[in-house]
DNA sequence: CTAGACCTTGTAGCCACTACAGGGTCAAGC
DNA sequence: GCTTGACCCTGTAGTGGCTACAAGGTCTAG
């Protein structure tokens, strides 16, 4: 089959079966003496596989390492269920960010009932002054290496004071 | 003020600083005779407000918006409004989506206990195979204009079928 | 043989930064 | 005045995970 076909098989877009093939999440498949690709039966398996595990939200290095896994039968199948435990913990601390967002941008959203002008508008207001008010810990961050980028605390070296 | 001294009023790092100015989201500053950016009060408080309308998610565009909509204070503010509930709306979708990934994983995980081998790991047998049991409409987006990617019934014109 | 659907490679763009290289500036202390 | 070294400058490239395009080549029904 050619890629169109394997894409019309996976649901998965000709350029992103390139793209996978480059990063080597798929491996080169056979050439037709014109250069087509010629994909078989085990591609589609393994693309759709791919697709499931990205459609939960999986990074493209986890299914690697899933890929990768999936392929040593014997292996016991414990880091499997903790990548899959991992990744629901992404999810939890996600789930928990975008929850204390909406919380803050509500109670923005409450105080404004849109009938004024811009002049006295709270959420401008809000958006300009206290500190306290809004936003606690909740940044919305999307990688998992995203700790302490508020790190207030970081201070370089003490410089000798070119104040402001 | 230095732009580091503007990073650390503000908790914006030097070099995302730089980058408003490029896209325009900062006015350009005045500058040393050897070329340093000199920044005073009314950045702090643009740079707050912009750093604060990030945190609570708000897209470089919407901030662009909003710092252009406060900058008429006669304007009505039903703008202002409209677009914090959209976003609200946006964080609700993406919520729920992600609600429903964590459920499928989690079903998921409850399938295998880590302690088998890769050869039975209900796991990865299910991203295998059946396309029902998992992963309903949730896939993660995260940008607005997500609609209908996975829409399966996208055939762009019957070729003279060149099966598989 | 022609039409045109499909395929090829390569490159650039998306978002919102972040990181670096290679150099220049500034002020404190001597 | 000179050294030190923290700080700043510009420009470019990288991140993830694709997506879009351009310019051309291949394949097959009719």
């Amino acid at each position: 089959m050619t890629i169109g076909a394997l894409g019309q098989a996976t649901g998965v877009g000709a350029e992103t079966i390139r793209y996978y093939e480059r990063i080597e999440l798929l491996p080169q498949p056979a050439r037709t003496s014109g250069g087509y690709r010629v994909y078989r039966p085990e591609h589609v398996r393994r693309l759709n596989f791919i697709r499931r595990s990205r459609e939960l939200g999986l990074s493209i290095e986890a299914v690697r390492e899933l890929l990768s896994l999936a392929s040593d039968r014997l292996r016991p199948c414990a880091r499997v269920d903790r990548l899959v435990r991992d990744h629901i913990h992404d999810l939890d601390h996600k789930i928990e960010s975008l929850q204390k967002l909406r919380g803050a941008l509500q109670r923005l959203a409450d105080s404004c009932r849109g009938g004024g002008r811009v002049s006295e508008c709270r959420i401008l207001e809000a958006l300009q002054e206290a500190e306290e008010t809004l936003a606690g810990p909740a940044i919305e961050c999307g990688q998992e290496d995203c700790q302490e980028r508020r790190a207030s605390e970081k201070q370089p070296k003490p410089r000798r004071e070119r104040r402001a």
